[in-house]
DNA sequence: CATTAATTTCGGTATAATCCGAAAAAACAG
DNA sequence: CTGTTTTTTCGGATTATACCGAAATTAATG
């Protein structure tokens, strides 16, 4: 059986908060928090016992992090249960999170208001002012999406390096920031 | 009374849908949409008229974006009513917002987490691994937290140029994901 | 194939968030 | 001060979401 300090807990408690607000619901973001705390595998029965949830709750939420990509099933010899470990990076959890935000929240904003620009394109029905107004916002998400999609390409090895050897990456928006 | 086009429609749903993932509820995001769209200031009963919502559920909405320092009130002479508008330039929205997240998902956490790493250092309790596992997570923390306040330094209107003009900050960027 | 162990599905309940509308409060005019 | 307009507060209804536990399904063992 699995004994959680009381950080362990605080963490836990704290991250199923978190994790709410970013979109994950809190006891996806627990089982979340618990296996990343734990160095060895833990079984769906552990984990619900640990967290004093429901067996199926848990292997629904195992369920959504595994479709997040963000646990691995493991075997045990002699063992037919499934053992859940997760990526303890959590630079890599980030990259994952942000991922799902940006195909959730941006993709689908920058579809629709690409559509929307069309649409007014053919009706002309729209004043000037409202066209001005959308084409504003597309023009941002396409920013935000560059950004994003620049960001996406290094790798967390080299991020992670950025931001260790001195303040590299400050520097560089610090140039950008100066005139 | 103001009359919306059916363009105006869809994305006033559609911000309101984008909202909710945002943290900002639905009603709240949709008032923000209409006077987003709109040139001219709106009393709240335009608002709720337009949007069909009770007048108190707009009274509500308008002071959450005034608390956020989305709304600007305005006064017409002779109308002792107050009149709504919004900054209009979706950059500052965003950088707003984005304040708004960080003080609400970063900063705690932050805190949260230089407390946790007090707290095992004096308490001895806890395993070597999850020590390792909590100074990872404030590190990441930390080095988001430096990305952001490096950001928040650089004026909306440097940043729009440096989309503007090419792709300067690609290319910075290329630079630094390039070993 | 039958039995046991492990997992998932699903309907219902609890909890929380949202929104409404009546009533109170505040602001203003005469 | 009294009556009217505008805004805000607040309790409760509605809705959506999260979670549980029983039952069904799947997988493994002998």
């Amino acid at each position: 059986m699995v004994e959680l300090t009381p950080v362990m807990k605080k963490i836990i408690l704290h991250w199923g908060e978190m994790g709410s607000s970013w979109g994950i619901n809190r006891t996806v973001a627990q089982i979340y928090a618990l296996l990343y705390l734990t160095p060895d595998p833990l079984t769906a029965d552990e984990i619900s016992a640990c967290l004093s949830l429901a067996r199926s709750t848990v292997s629904t939420g195992l369920h959504e992090l595994h479709a997040w990509g963000l646990v691995k099933v493991e075997h045990v010899l002699g063992d037919r249960r499934d053992h859940f470990t997760t990526m303890n990076d959590i630079w890599e959890i980030f990259r994952v999170i942000l991922d799902e935000r940006k195909r959730r929240e941006i993709d689908p904003t920058l579809e629709f208001l690409q559509e929307s620009v069309q649409e007014m394109c053919v009706q002309e029905a729209d004043q000037e002012y409202v066209e001005e107004r959308v084409n504003d916002m597309l023009e941002f998400f396409q920013a935000v999406n560059a950004v994003y999609e620049h960001y996406e390409r290094i790798p967390t090895e080299r991020l992670k390096e950025i931001f260790h050897t001195g303040n590299k990456f400050s520097s560089i928006l610090d140039l950008v920031a100066r005139k």
